[in-house]
DNA sequence: GAAACTCGATACATTATTGTATTGAGTTGC
DNA sequence: GCAACTCAATACAATAATGTATCGAGTTTC
């Protein structure tokens, strides 16, 4: 260890990068932000860019991987501590706010990344099955939940997980355009319905 | 009117460069596209780009307007030739299929436009206030037939119409990546569990 | 049918963007 | 403490993209 250390290590350097691309592809796009932008964005030139990354691509995909991963890493968590689903709900809420990767904190990059993958599939199609893989641990948690919760005629468990899916990032999306009409808890709001819709069966 | 007409009209080269910006928007996202491949991409010269648009940004703008009313005609031409919900709803999974405007055609264009609004509100609020419209539309007329349906304790018929739309495009969003779970029928499934959740109330 | 007009092609100047090769300050191993 | 190594900056070459000005074939008007 030495005394001083005066330069930041390389750790450092990518997770300014990441955050710097996640401001520039906020406002101009992914395909619309240029390297250069990206590694001023961060306070750095090019050279340090290409330091770390071999393309913008690199960059995207490493993005994706950490946020992909850290997603993975606090839904385990979360069900590891909160064995009920009502705990396990009001921890999910109040986690949403404040979360360190930038991918899971702007919904507007959010869905930027599921485009970049889904355009991506051919040249990568390990990006879409990391997504897949995430959405199946969730599909999976809610199918268990809701066999275990109260048998159902309206909704068969394996189904109700594509649709809370579905109606968490349209939501998301629509919030986008229209953050009136979609106040941000309308996704749990929906999540309290379906789960009444569900309880109902046994009348 | 001549003889015989051998230059294309006007229409005919802004609407073939619709067709070529939807193809290459789709392949390299709208960031991602020069406007030297769109006008490739149409078998025409930068010229004759310039000559129609004044910039990407117009093109996509024109676009939009074209989808935005072409889908609200549509909607409101279904509206008035099938007066009961059960023909309205098979009218729209038949329609769904083969549209004219490239927007409506492509789940993944679809998205990358509803991304520029958003990041455009700033420069161009009028975008999103015309799909606020759109969206006034659809939910108005789901509010209305819920509620002369039959009444409901599980949903209220102002919120049904939110929940419906962000289900559209949010199976739209994830059938992107993830097809093998995301039958192209799942939006019209869970429009049939709503209803019959709604309809449940009674018991 | 000739003058005015339209629209896409071409040519050109300018700026943006990329990727690589090299340099040098800072760091680590021994 | 000095040799090897690391990493971001700088310089450079090449290509990509933009926007404008101009030209000419085709079209409309009278």
């Amino acid at each position: 260890m030495s005394r001083v250390r005066t330069r930041p290590t390389r750790d450092d350097t990518r997770e300014k990068l990441f955050e710097a691309a996640a401001r520039v592809f906020e406002e101009q796009g992914i395909g619309g932000a240029s390297i250069e932008a990206i590694a001023a964005a961060a306070g750095f030139t090019r050279g340090a860019f290409y330091s770390n990354f071999k393309s913008k691509d690199e960059l995207i995909i490493a993005m994706l991987e950490d946020h992909v991963e850290q997603s993975i890493g606090r839904i385990r968590d979360l069900l590891d501590r909160h064995k009920n689903l009502a705990d396990f709900i009001d921890a999910l809420k109040t986690m949403d706010r404040n979360q360190q990767d930038p991918l899971g904190r702007s919904p507007l990059l959010h869905m930027e990344m599921i485009l970049f993958v889904a355009r991506a599939e051919k040249r990568r199609p390990e990006l879409a099955k990391r997504l897949r893989a995430r959405r199946k641990l969730v599909t999976d948690i809610i199918e268990t939940t809701a066999r275990n919760s109260g048998r159902t005629t309206i909704l068969n468990p394996a189904w109700a997980g594509a649709l809370v899916l579905a109606l968490e990032d349209g939501f998301r999306l629509h919030r986008l355009i229209d953050p009136e009409t979609t106040p941000p808890d309308s996704f749990f709001r929906a999540l309290g319905d379906l789960q009444r819709a569900m309880g109902i069966s046994a009348a």
